[in-house]
DNA sequence: CGACAGATAAACAGAT
DNA sequence: GATCTGTTTATCTGTC
C-alpha cells in the first residue's frame, strides 16, 4: 500500500512539475505540425486548466496536511497519509475524498475579505494567463508560417534569425506561463481552501478580529462568489479577442525565472485528450443532452426568462431562444467545464455541510432533550445523498433526518421508560441521519470493529451471521468498507476471535457467529470501572445538558448504551418501533466510537463509484468484490461466556434493564 | 509513565 | 494449490 502510494505520489509530482513543459512541448509540436486550429488550442487550454486545478488541489491538500489542526494525529499517520492525499490529485481535479472535505471544512483559513482579494487576484491572473496563452499561440502560428516559408531558399538566413528570436520569445513566454501558473496555483489553492471552508463557517466559529463581513456565506453568497469567478471567464472571452498584448502587465510576477531550462525541455506530450475533467469531449453525448433538454418541458437552467447558468443570467425570451443561447454560450468547452466543475464543488460542499449540520442538530437535540417540534429538521435542498437510497436493509420508511424523540419513540401503549433509556433512544435518533452518509460517503464509521460486528449480527433476525455475511454487511452498510478489504476483513476476523463476546457456533453448513450480549456488556462495563459510582449513582436523565461535562456525559451515554442497543436492535428486527430504520447501528456510546470520526482515507482511494460523490466526481476506484451470498445457517447455539464474578452484579443489572426495554 | 483498548499487520493452521 | 476461515502474536497509537 505504501509503495503504491509512493509511486502515485512520484507520478503525480512529476506530472505537476512537468505538466507545463509537457504542454509547452505539445504546443511546440502543434506549431510545427501546423495544428494550431481553434479546436487544438481549445484542447490545450483545457489541459492547462486541468493541470492548474490539479496543482491547486494538490497544494491545498498539502497545505491542509501540514497544518497541525488538520486532524492527523500521529506522525505515522502523517507519513502514511500525506502521500496518499497527494496521490488523490492524480484522479482528477475534483477528487476530494469526504475525509478531505471534512478536513477542509474544518479549516477557516481566510477571511471573506481575504477571499475577495484572492478572487480578484485570481481573476487578474487568469486574465493574464489567457493573454499569455493567446500570445504564445500566435507566436506559434508565426513560427509555423515562417517554417513554411523556409522553403524559399533565398530567405533562409534571415528567417533563421527570426526563428531564433521567436524561439527565445517562446522561452520567455513559457517561463511566464509557468510563473503565472504557479501564482495562480497558490491563489487557487487558497481559494479552494476557502471556498470549501466557507461552507463550514456557520459552525459557530467566532469571526476573526478585523473581519467585517459575515463569515458564514450562504449558498446565495457562494453563488455570487461563483459569479465572480465565472465572470472572469466571461471577461476573458472579450479580452482574448484582442490581438495586442500588453506584456508589461504580465511581467509583474515573472521577475524571477529559475526554471527556464526545465521549461525549454519538451516533455513527452501528455494524453489528456480523452476527457477533460472526466467529461467526454464527444459531441454525441452533448447532442443527447440537448435533445433531452428540448424534450423536457422545464429546464433547470431556465427560469423567469433568464438563463440560470451560474454567472450568466442572460435574458431569453422563450425556451427556444434559451436553448440556442445554451448551446452557443454554454457549449462544452473549457469555460463551461470549469464552471460545471465549480458547481460540482459547491454542491458537494453543500451536501457535506448538510450532513454535518444535520448531525449537529441531532446532537443538539439529544443534548437538550428537545421535543421534535422545536428543532427544525434541515430540509434537503440537495437530493444527492437521499437520492441514493439503497435501503435494502433498512426496513424503515422514516427519513433518516426525521428526528425521533423519546416522547414519540414509543407508542402510547408502551410502558414508561426510565430517563436513561429515553436518553438512549434520543441518541438513537441523534445519529440516524448518518446512515445514508456512511452508506454513501467514504468515511470511516466512528465505531469500533467490535461494535460494528455486534450490530451486524444483531441486525439479523436470527442474531447470527456467517463471516461472509458480516463482510457483506460491512460493505453494504459502509462505503468505507468497500475497499481495503484485506485490512478490515482481517480486523473483523481478529475481533471475532479476540473478543469473547463473539461466539462461534458450528452447524452443518459451517459456522455462524453470534453475540454473547452479556459478555459484550461486561466488556463495556469493564471500561467504566474508572467511575463505577458515577455510572451507577447518577440520576439518569436529570439535566444532562449544559451542566454536564464531556466525561460525565460520556459516562452517562456509556451506561445507557446497552439499553439503547438492545432496544433498537429489537426494533429493527421485530417490533419496528421508533428505531425501526436500523439506526440502532449508530447508537454508539463514546466508548463505541473509535475516535476517528474524521478518520482520513488511508489509502488514497476515494469514494466508490456509486457513492453520491462519485456521481459528481470523476473517481475511479478499484472495487472490492462483494460477496453477497445470504445463505441461511441454522445453528445449534453454544454459549461460552465467561463471567467475571466481580462484575456479575452490574452485568445483571444492565441485563435486566436491557430486558426492560424489550 | 504505564496500563489498556483498539487498529493493523502478519504468520500460521485447518478447512474448503 | 489457492482461497477462506480462524487463531494468535506483535506493534503502534491514543486515552486515561
Amino acid at each position: 500500500m505504501m509503495q503504491e502510494s509512493a509511486t502515485k505520489t512520484i507520478s503525480n509530482s512529476a506530472l505537476s512539475h512537468n505538466g507545463l513543459s509537457a504542454l509547452s512541448g505539445q504546443l511546440d509540436a502543434g506549431g510545427r505540425d501546423g495544428r494550431l486550429g481553434d479546436g487544438g488550442s481549445e484542447v490545450r487550454a483545457s489541459e492547462l486548466l486541468q493541470l492548474q486545478q490539479q496543482q491547486a488541489l494538490q497544494a491545498a491538500r498539502q497545505l491542509l496536511l501540514q497544518q497541525p489542526s488538520g486532524g492527523l494525529k500521529s506522525p505515522k499517520s502523517n507519513d502514511q497519509q500525506r502521500p496518499q492525499q497527494v496521490s488523490v490529485a492524480m484522479m482528477g481535479p475534483q477528487v476530494i475524498t469526504p475525509q478531505q472535505v471534512q478536513q477542509i471544512l474544518q479549516q477557516q483559513v481566510l477571511s471573506p475579505q481575504q477571499l475577495q482579494a484572492l478572487l480578484q487576484q485570481q481573476q487578474a491572473v487568469m486574465l493574464q494567463q489567457q493573454h499569455l496563452q493567446e500570445f504564445y499561440k500566435k507566436q506559434q502560428e508565426q513560427l509555423h508560417l515562417q517554417l513554411l516559408q523556409q522553403q524559399h531558399p533565398g530567405k533562409q538566413v534571415k528567417e533563421q534569425q527570426q526563428q531564433q528570436q521567436l524561439a527565445a520569445q517562446q522561452l520567455v513566454f513559457q517561463q511566464q506561463l509557468l510563473q503565472m501558473q504557479q501564482l495562480q496555483q497558490q491563489q487557487q489553492h487558497l481559494l479552494t481552501l476557502q471556498r470549501q471552508g466557507l461552507i463550514s463557517l456557520p459552525h459557530g466559529q467566532a469571526a476573526l478580529p478585523g473581519q467585517t463581513l459575515p463569515q458564514g456565506l450562504s449558498p446565495v453568497e457562494l453563488q455570487q462568489l461563483w459569479k465572480d469567478v465565472t465572470g472572469t471567464h466571461n471577461m476573458d472571452d472579450g479580452v482574448i479577442k484582442h490581438s495586442g498584448l500588453d506584456l508589461t502587465t504580465t511581467n509583474s510576477s515573472s521577475t524571477t525565472s529559475s526554471s527556464s531550462s526545465a521549461i525549454s525541455k519538451a516533455s513527452p506530450p501528455l494524453t489528456h485528450h480523452t476527457a477533460v475533467n472526466g467529461q467526454s469531449s464527444s459531441h454525441g453525448s452533448r447532442r443527447e443532452s440537448v435533445i433531452q433538454e428540448e424534450t423536457g418541458a422545464a429546464h433547470s437552467l431556465y427560469g423567469h426568462g433568464v438563463c440560470k447558468w451560474p454567472g450568466c443570467e442572460s435574458v431569453c425570451d422563450d425556451f427556444g431562444q434559451f436553448l440556442k443561447h445554451l448551446n452557443n454560450e454554454h457549449a462544452l468547452d473549457d469555460r463551461s467545464t470549469a464552471q460545471c466543475r465549480v458547481q460540482m464543488q459547491v454542491v458537494q460542499q453543500l451536501e457535506i455541510q448538510l450532513s454535518k449540520e444535520r448531525e449537529r442538530l441531532q446532537a443538539m437535540m439529544a443534548h437538550l432533550h428537545m421535543r421534535p417540534s422545536e428543532p427544525k429538521p434541515s430540509p434537503k435542498p440537495l437530493n444527492l445523498v437521499s437520492s441514493v437510497t439503497m435501503s435494502k436493509n433498512l426496513p424503515s420508511a422514516s427519513p433518516p433526518n426525521l428526528p425521533h424523540t423519546p416522547d414519540h419513540a414509543h407508542g402510547p401503549s408502551d410502558p414508561p421508560v426510565p430517563d436513561s433509556i429515553k436518553h438512549s433512544i434520543s441518541m438513537c435518533s441523534e445519529i440516524a441521519p448518518n446512515y445514508e452518509f456512511y452508506k454513501n460517503a467514504d468515511v470511516r464509521p466512528p465505531f469500533t470493529y467490535a461494535t460494528l460486528i455486534r450490530q451486524a449480527i444483531m441486525e439479523n433476525r436470527d442474531n447470527q451471521l456467517t463471516l461472509n455475511e458480516i463482510y457483506s454487511w460491512f460493505t453494504t452498510t459502509f462505503a468505507y468498507f468497500r475497499r481495503n478489504a484485506a485490512t478490515w476483513k482481517n480486523a473483523v476476523r481478529h475481533n471475532l476471535s479476540l473478543h469473547k463476546c463473539f461466539v462461534r457456533v458450528e452447524n452443518v453448513k459451517g459456522a455462524v457467529w453470534t453475540v454473547d450480549e452479556l459478555e459484550y456488556q461486561r466488556r463495556r462495563s469493564q471500561k467504566m470501572t474508572g467511575s463505577p459510582t458515577l455510572v451507577k449513582n447518577l440520576p439518569c436523565g436529570l439535566g444532562y445538558g449544559a451542566a454536564l461535562n464531556a466525561s460525565l456525559q460520556a459516562a452517562l451515554a456509556e451506561s445507557s448504551m446497552p439499553l439503547l442497543g438492545n432496544a433498537c436492535f429489537m426494533n429493527s428486527s421485530s417490533t419496528g418501533l421508533m428505531c425501526s430504520n436500523s439506526t440502532g447501528l449508530f447508537q454508539a456510546s463514546p466508548e463505541d466510537l473509535n475516535g476517528s470520526f474524521d478518520h482520513l482515507d488511508t489509502n488514497g482511494h476515494s469514494s466508490p463509484d456509486y457513492s453520491p460523490y462519485a456521481h459528481m466526481l470523476p473517481i475511479h476506484v478499484k472495487e472490492e468484490p462483494l460477496n453477497l451470498d445470504d445463505e441461511d445457517c441454522p445453528m445449534s447455539l453454544v454459549t461460552s461466556a465467561n463471567h467475571s464474578p466481580e462484575l456479575d452484579d452490574r452485568e445483571l443489572e444492565e441485563g435486566n434493564l436491557s430486558e426492560d426495554v424489550e
